[in-house]
DNA sequence: ATAAATCAATTAAACGTTTGTTTAATTCAA
DNA sequence: TTGAATTAAACAAACGTTTAATTGATTTAT
């Protein structure tokens, strides 16, 4: 890919992040790129078809990770799972911007190209999980639960910290006017341990009929 | 408040939860409302404040469920934690399309009013919450737990199935064309489930050492 | 080796719509 | 007759996209 096209997708994943897709125009992305609006209908054919490039850029950017965590014979169902938190903890706090606009994307009744791109995506993503899950299950220890669910509090939980920076700021005593990288550094542990902590008690076979 | 300007604000809830704010225009609004284009302005000044007096009137809509809850001396924290999620889980699920407008406004940058509303409800929740967590805390029921991350928790796994119909369907295995009521008829007795299991898990002062 | 031809890259300008908002005239009930 | 409610029309600005002209380097022909 032509670094000029490039330097256009993360131009455009950064607008697109902060005020999101209708309320970024196709001037200020030409601007701040320092390339001439027509060339994005030159480069993409139109605005819509960038994003769509974008989602695509990102989406295989981090493919198989997944899948090489879930080969590895050598760890544990419970190594997994906080390999697993660890991955999209980083992942998600890496790509703020990115996973603000498939949120954003995904509630939009916009292209129904994109949306299956990114429903595509996610279903991928669910049937990685679930293969660790079952497994833990076969070796009995993890208890039943309820899989996909499961799925919706891990990526939830951060996600309902990635959506609004001064929210974080405020629950989490972090100053306000710091940079990504403080943010980050501050959520991105925290997020770990709540998260390692609430699945271990979730899934652990011990508490199957706690009460 | 006259029926016709509440009239909008239920049609602008709709359009806003739809298709975004920069998506709808004050035109589409006029139009499904059965209003004149000039009515918009005339009401509420601009499309932003519009936006804003939606905002405060959904909020001030369930104003005080949660500190009647709280005050409730003859519940013991763990039916407080089974009423809260009833509460969230209906709340949310009743109110999906303001649901999505509050998730994405909190992202974007459009208006410091808005914004700072929002953070103020989402503040006050979290105080209520807190309270009923310290209290079993208290009462040798609760582990210790990151409280705002478990707040985070409840509300992200909700909103995780609340912001993708498509892929809500798709995972959950209810058909795409079902409308609003079956959808909230499947996912709501599932999500309750879910979350009380995961919850009891949690917050188990039996569970503190698991591992 | 030099001139001509070719074609993608880039540009400024203009296209027709759609945007949010305002104006000025009219309706209608008090 | 007063004043709020309602209307059609017009406003300037911003939107995504297209056009046609120009640049600049690479290929072809002499």
């Amino acid at each position: 890919m032509s670094d000029k096209r490039e330097h256009i997708l993360v131009v455009a994943e950064e607008l697109f992040g902060e005020k999101g897709f209708d309320g970024t125009s196709v001037r200020d992305i030409a601007q701040k790129a320092g390339v001439n609006l027509a060339m994005i209908s030159y480069y993409f054919g139109s605005k819509e078809k960038l994003l769509e490039a974008l989602i695509v850029y990102r989406a295989e950017y981090a493919y198989g990770i997944l899948e090489e965590l879930n080969k590895d014979q050598s760890l544990s169902p419970w190594d997994k799972i906080d390999r697993l938190v660890d991955f999209y903890v980083d992942r998600i706090l890496n790509n703020l911007r990115f996973h603000n606009i498939m949120y954003q994307e995904a509630t939009a009744v916009r292209s129904e190209d994109i949306k299956s791109r990114i429903i595509a995506i996610k279903m991928r993503n669910l049937e990685q999980i679930t293969k660790i899950i079952t497994d833990g299950q076969q070796k009995k220890l993890f208890r039943q639960v309820d899989i996909p669910l499961t799925v919706g509090t891990i990526m939830g939980t951060i996600s309902s910290y990635t959506q609004s920076r001064s929210y974080g700021c405020n629950i989490l005593a972090i100053r306000e006017d710091s940079d990504d990288d403080a943010y980050r550094a501050k959520l991105g542990p925290r997020l770990k341990v709540h998260l390692k902590q609430l699945l271990r008690a979730h899934l652990d076979i011990r508490n199957e009929t706690t009460k």
